[in-house]
DNA sequence: GTGCAGTGTTAATAGGTGTTACAATCAAAT
DNA sequence: ATTTGATTGTAACACCTATTAACACTGCAC
């Protein structure tokens, strides 16, 4: 039951984020804090965690536009905190896959109630978690990608370094195998913050991502390219 | 169990009231809460309290004037919270005779350890609950760093030198565990006057200190590069 | 003084990101 | 089948950030 109880919280009032750390803390968590959209996204992409506290008032970014790139990355477990009172923010944040929705200020313990709440619920019987495909090793072809470590092992178990947009494009397309992602959508896996990129990044970051796992870069059987629509992970997988 | 351990929370911000009363709840404090400076009075005069936290910041009263007020009927221990950075706010109260003063954001532990300190204090003399200060000594992966003697032991005990700016930055990440320190949170923490050397001097030092921490310095694992952020010290710790 | 440890700067290096230009390829129309 | 325009692939490049070695400077101990 304990073993993913790591917590990250997003919130940039530095009292209320030590609180809420010190709470969480003493109940048993594993905390990591972040106090900006920027930060929040390079924790993410440098070590997963089991749930996320999501202020949506983080200065340098819009709560909602952070919420879909997370969601473009991972389904791990999202409770958002909001000091607004608004309605439409409710609904547009569950829309974008947030899992719970707490406004400020709300009682701590209800807090670790629900947060209780949303690991129980995303740990299966065997103690693995569901949610997380972080949790994961998977095969395709000759290669074997660890989602927890982020790192890509070839047939005999050397390790081939992707960086951190090829990974995080890899991952995603991992995540949807046999499903078209657009560019749009991959974009948003791969981007730190707003200041997208065009989409013809995602052409060069495939090309060199093609170069290091196909065994014929012109003639690719892993990623295949849907002309007009995006890219899909077509090899056969199988989780570990 | 010594039974003065009666709490009052005079505090306007009611998340922050509530993440307090939870986290003092847990300490084992029966907690009163306050918003106001009316309230306040009233509440002294109904019930006496074994120690009060008081932020200076309440809607209808200027803090120090309660100050003044709460010392002119008693005695209680009074720790004083602001969120100014001002040196008169402190002096000023410390002259009306809080008994400490702390400035938010401040570590809860840190908080707990002074109410702690001072409800000790003032038990007498006998010494049955003198506050034993908590002992500054953090394991982590092989290592065991006295943030008291600023010292570093490896795995066999031996002391491994640090410089007085690799201790500082060391101290500085161990104490933000799982929090991402920016390169200028990290100068204050190792440059002594108001000469700011350049942020590039934290990449040296950090470097410096991956050479002698680190089991691969090259892939490092206990403290992270966060990309266009900063740096965060990533491994568990335990305190003793 | 001389030597030494530590501090801080600088510059070379390495690696990653994102743009662009052009080549290759595709798909639809003729 | 050929043409044509759109789309994709990729090399080359500019730019950025982090790492690290080398070095000069400082202050301190002997």
């Amino acid at each position: 039951m304990t073993a993913n109880r790591r917590i990250l919280i997003a919130e940039d009032d530095e009292f209320v984020q030590q609180l809420l750390a010190a709470y969480f803390q003493q109940e048993g968590f594993q905390v990591s804090l972040v106090s900006s959209g920027h930060e929040l996204m390079a924790m993410l992409d440098s070590e997963p965690q089991d749930l996320l506290l999501l202020d949506l008032g983080l200065p340098d970014e819009d709560g909602l536009v952070l919420m879909r790139q997370i969601r473009a990355r991972s389904s791990m477990p999202v409770i958002v905190l909001t000091a607004r009172q608004g309605r439409e923010d409710k609904l547009t944040a569950l829309e974008m896959g947030a899992d719970d929705y707490l406004i400020k200020p709300c009682d701590p313990k209800e807090l670790v109630l629900r947060v209780g709440n949303l690991l129980s619920r995303s740990v299966g019987a065997d103690g693995q978690s569901v949610h997380l495909p972080s949790s994961r090793i998977i095969r395709f072809e000759d290669w074997s990608i660890n989602l927890d470590s982020r790192s890509l092992l070839d047939v005999d178990n050397n390790e081939v370094h992707l960086s951190r947009a090829e990974f995080n494009l890899l991952a995603a397309l991992v995540n949807a195998a046999n499903r078209v992602l657009s560019r749009a959508q991959l974009l948003d896996a791969i981007s730190m913050d707003d200041s997208s990129p065009s989409e013809r990044m995602i052409d060069v970051v495939i090309a060199r991502l093609r170069r290091k796992l196909e065994r014929d870069p012109k003639n690719p059987t892993i990623i295949k390219t849907m002309v007009g629509i995006g890219y899909r992970f077509s090899a056969p997988t199988k989780v570990e």
